[in-house]
DNA sequence: TTTTACTACCTTGCAATACTATGTAGCAGT
DNA sequence: ACTGCTACATAGTATTGCAAGGTAGTAAAA
């Protein structure tokens, strides 16, 4: 799905958190996972910069280890701000859907 | 709800739209629907701001009316252009969400 | 008549974020 | 040596919502 990238603001960085919560990871996994979930747009430069941010935050913990197939990976896992920063960033995104929604199914009322 | 900022960029476009779709309304009023939504931290400059874009971008009609109750009022509403993009906004919006709500379900399926 | 309050619109500069484009480097097979 | 895949990294750009102000019309209170 193409034209997503404002939509993406801050959401991005929730979808990373997330998966890398469901089991550590690293970042060129995280981007085919992007890409086979139908964000074929999102490519590994912009998955970097949100990896790079988010370890600037203080939200993760991050582990090299060598591959068998490549260079070395950087696998990361979430820390304690990082769980409670997933579990926020939760919270905002059901806040804004039920939101959405609402006025998805509004037809009509305005003045 | 606070901290919203970035998960709102590009929604709040796509919001002002929908409002204005479902009836020719103004900034001011826009506002204070905002606000009665929940969405209490979105001011008047930012609505302002979002308007002038979308009639920049050439999505909206607009029609000058006197008040009653105060100045001068901008009524607007969607042109052909400004029905189309909200159309393609809800089919990005619903992707989205899909995407979002698989992954939140996933439970650790990583690596 | 001045002040206050509400209505209504507008603008400049800023911060955060995703994208573009590009670079570096390890490993394996040809 | 070359190609292809794996893997990480960054500088510059565009877009967007927010903060912080300003201008003005109407009407009631002081």
């Amino acid at each position: 799905m193409k034209g997503l990238t404002e939509l993406l603001k801050g959401v991005l960085e929730g979808i990373v958190l997330e998966r890398i919560s469901q089991g550590e990871t690293y970042g060129y996994e995280i981007t085919n996972y992007l890409f086979d979930m139908g964000f074929e747009d999102i490519v590994e430069g912009t998955v970097y910069t949100v990896l790079v941010r988010l370890e600037k935050k203080g939200l993760l913990a991050v582990e090299k280890r060598k591959s068998e197939v490549g260079p070395p990976r950087k696998f990361y896992s979430l820390n304690t701000a990082g769980k409670e920063y997933l579990a926020q960033f939760w919270e905002k995104w059901a806040f804004l859907e039920s939101r959405i929604n609402t006025l998805k199914n509004a037809k009509g009322n305005a003045q």
